[in-house]
DNA sequence: GCCGTTTTCGGCCCGACTGTTTTCAGTCG
């Protein structure tokens, strides 16, 4: 993966060409690039074997200079322009912007002052209290970067969205307790379900300002306050992540969700459309000649007056959705209220906690018409895997509970996927079931082009209705296995296999670029929670918001057709 | 260095907060 390495040197180039007046913009140049590379699913080093030079610079924001330097770094592993200005300022800038508060022009001034080139560097100075001397600096942040380096440790990064959500959804009832504050809406990353969550964005609209920033910082999770101001306070939570609340003029409501519910990319973008029809858009509303035209309203009125579609902010990445908005081309896009059943459960005959009936009872109150009882099969011998004459047995119980219960229970298991791709029940067993999940459990750190051929011989069996987790990710703890995601779909849609998107927490697989790239091919998607307990169901959310950031309309998704649509989609 | 519903040259998002200042620069989102 060279995207991120080249990022990494175009992110270092922006550090110390922003510096200086003169190189600025071509600093943004760096930085945008940089970004995109990031973001972007695809390898440079694929897109140039495959494209050459024009599939470079067909990246938004590359052209042909960075094109240059991007074979530059392909083909020798440097980029020689870098290395020069390297040797000038051998800074560990990512390392020093772990600390609030420093950016390029303080980093390199350290540098240049006291030889600062790591935050090792800088704590030592700190402690020898030569900070405060520097111009620009003062008693006061010196003070401020002791007390930031022994919190760093206790800072986790990034929480998953399930944990952000909660914490988000806490702070706004403890807020909306209160009299004095009317709305309070989550923004940010969280609102567009993004996987993982560096911060919390809320947004209040409030009578007292004050008030409502007093009431804030004494939230029971608040571990301590960063900035305090009369629209924008920052707290750190006990999480270890920060919560940057907002209030706003109720006037100004629509602007500034649209505004502070972002991406970054996003807003830059569309804020440059703005431009471009002599608007002005910030958050307090949008412009013309000075008047106020579309800020009181909901966000709609502003996508509208920009001749757009309104777009969903599950979207709002600078994906092409602005460029599709502005075509009127917005999908129709899946929403929860869509979900008919939920297809991947486990119960306490595997590794589940709750009975078979127990967790019926718990899809009733969902109201959904129809689950499938999926649990593991013998190899996966750590979560009490169990074999064909268990699940033979264990469907008597499944035929019981149909006849008690209004709603369908589909039978099924969540068979693994043996290391040569067969799976782990014998053909009999499986006829007899409804709804076959096939997953990779074990083995998994193998050649990316076995680990495809596995997964396809599963596929290639036809008894596969689902493929469970497809990567296998674990967000914060294992990266996804080696598969080749483009072939794996081909199989899926000559054989009716519908790919899964577990919505499992640290799951969330596939993931909104996976799905993105998937939905290429005319392959189906079931959004599943892999429920271990009753409480598991409320994870669909999270599902259906990771499709959502994959355009993901309900037409694909299986677990979103009437009883009879699925029954017949299932059948082989 | 990149880019164009006018542009191939002249722009490049924009406002809040902080700490340093004595009117502002740097950072952040």
């Amino acid at each position: 993966m060279s995207n991120s390495e080249i990022a990494g040197i175009f992110e270092n180039l922006y550090n110390i060409l922003s510096i200086d007046e003169k190189t600025k913009f071509e600093a943004l140049a760096y930085q945008r690039v940089a970004r995109e590379l990031q973001s972007m699913p695809d390898d440079v080093s694929d897109l140039y074997d495959k494209y050459g030079i024009g599939g470079l610079m067909k990246i938004p924001g590359v052209g042909k200079g960075i094109a240059q330097h991007i074979i530059e770094y392909l083909k020798t592993g440097k980029i020689e322009k870098y290395e020069k200005i390297k040797s000038e300022y051998p800074i560990d800038f990512k390392d020093l912007f772990r600390i609030e508060g420093l950016g390029p022009k303080k980093a390199i001034l350290l540098y240049k002052k006291l030889g600062i080139k790591n935050l090792n560097d800088l704590k030592k100075a700190a402690e020898e209290h030569k900070i405060a001397d520097i111009p620009g600096f003062g008693k006061k942040s010196e003070e401020l970067i002791l007390k930031n380096i022994s919190m760093l440790a206790s800072l986790h990064g990034r929480i998953l969205l399930a944990q952000g959500l909660n914490e988000a959804r806490k702070i706004i009832s403890y807020l909306t307790k209160s009299d004095f504050i009317d709305r309070c809406f989550i923004a940010g990353s969280t609102r567009r379900m993004k996987e993982t969550l560096g911060d919390i964005d809320i947004l209040a609209t409030s009578k007292d300002s004050k008030k409502t920033m007093d009431l804030f910082i004494n939230f029971e999770d608040a571990r301590s306050v960063m900035i305090k101001g009369e629209t924008k306070t920052t707290i750190l939570l006990s999480t270890g992540v920060t919560c940057d609340l907002r209030v706003i003029n109720d006037a100004s409501f629509g602007a500034a969700l649209q505004y502070f519910t972002g991406s970054k990319d996003h807003n830059i973008k569309i804020r440059k459309i703005a431009i471009g029809n002599n608007y002005k858009l910030n958050e307090y509303g949008l412009f013309y000649n000075d008047s106020n035209i579309a800020a009181s309203k909901d966000e709609k009125f502003i996508y509208n007056r920009l001749n757009m579609d309104y777009i969903p902010p599950e979207m709002r990445e600078d994906r092409g959705e602005i460029e599709l908005a502005l075509q009127h081309r917005i999908p129709e896009l899946i929403s929860l209220n869509d979900i008919k059943g939920d297809l991947h459960l486990h119960t306490k005959e595997s590794d589940g906690l709750n009975t078979t009936e127990e967790m019926v009872n718990a899809a009733l109150e969902k109201r959904y018409e129809y689950i499938a009882m999926t649990n593991h099969t013998k190899n996966l011998k750590i979560a009490h895997g169990i074999g064909d004459q268990d699940f033979i047995k264990y469907f008597d119980t499944v035929d019981k509970l149909n006849q008690k219960y209004k709603i369908k229970i589909l039978k099924g298991a969540e068979v693994d996927i043996l290391k040569d791709g067969s799976l782990d029940l014998k053909d009999e067993t499986l006829g007899q079931m409804d709804c076959v999940i096939a997953s990779v459990h074990m083995n998994i750190s193998m050649e990316k082009e076995d680990m495809t051929q596995r997964v396809i011989n599963a596929i290639k069996t036809g008894k596969v209705n689902i493929l469970g987790h497809p990567t296998g990710r674990l967000i914060n703890k294992r990266s996804s296995y080696e598969i080749e995601l483009d072939e794996v779909s081909k199989y899926c849609e000559k054989y009716k296999t519908a790919l899964e998107i577990n919505s499992s927490p640290e799951r969330l697989d596939l993931n909104d670029e996976n799905i993105l790239k998937t939905s290429k091919y005319n392959v189906y998607y079931s959004i599943n929670t892999d429920s271990h307990n009753i409480y598991g169901y409320d994870f669909m959310e999270l599902g259906v918001g990771t499709a959502r950031r994959g355009w993901l309309g309900k037409e694909k998704v299986i677990n979103t057709m009437d009883l009879n649509g699925l029954m017949k989609f299932l059948k082989k």
